[in-house]
DNA sequence: TGTCATTCAATGACGTGTCATATAAATTAG
DNA sequence: CTAATTTATATGACACGTCATTGAATGACA
């Protein structure tokens, strides 16, 4: 039945639930009335702004996110329509898609990032 | 700009990020296929659970979970749909309610907790 | 006691995520 | 070199969460 290390383990669970859903909210609200953007918008933009410097990027970011590739995909579509990132095709393989941020991209990016470290920091302590 | 405690920041969120999104995940998942309920509903169950005796239920519940009122609302409704649980109008204040498990509801929880410790143990190590 | 503010829960509109699938390009097999 | 398979991304249907609001009951207080 429950054991203590079951009681543990969902403590532990409920822990890191807690941590997420408040520091997500958190950061989500601020972002989205300060910039219009989301949490998961900036995520991406976070992790182009980290690798300007090319690779075939849609198919990697994949890989440092645990977002699913539809949702992705969906993220990129609307950063795109919002005129922050551009997709560009890829030459070497012509399925792939090659991601930049736009100067807008750039600035908003450098302003969100500092309101999100401070919310992280306010929220992880 | 991007200070060395920033990037650990970074480093700590999406570390929780992940370890939430592959656990709830699988966690998810399992309980979808065999048991025909999601994540949350098993979390709701798991509170009514957890305090088998009495307290106009609803409103403290969501003391102890990082669902929004609204949320709980609905998914109480589908537990409620499914017979797992069911609400009984409180009478010290009628806007309240009981929450209870059905035995069907009792049944299905101590099945799903099963596994649901069995994969926070193995997502959580 | 009658009004006003507050609290508990439910609901509708809406946005976003997921799954399954589509489309298109590249790779492999025969 | 064509057919089948695999890989990269996009998309449509659908489910669920959120916000704002509603309805109902309670509490405060004059």
């Amino acid at each position: 039945m429950a054991t203590p290390q079951d009681r543990q383990l969902v403590e532990q669970w409920r822990s890191i639930q807690t941590t997420y859903f408040r520091t997500a909210a958190a950061i989500d609200r601020a972002l989205e009335s300060r910039f219009n953007i989301g949490l998961t918008e900036f995520e991406i933009l976070d992790l182009v702004a980290e690798s300007e410097d090319a690779a075939c990027r849609m198919k990697q970011l994949g890989e440092r996110t645990p977002m699913t590739q539809s949702a992705m995909s969906k993220v990129v579509d609307r950063l795109d329509k919002a005129g922050l990132i551009s997709r560009r095709s890829c030459q070497d393989d012509r399925r792939s898609l090659f991601l930049e941020l736009t100067d807008a991209g750039r600035a908003l990016h450098r302003e969100a990032a500092i309101e999100h470290r401070a919310l992280l920091k306010e929220n992880l302590a």
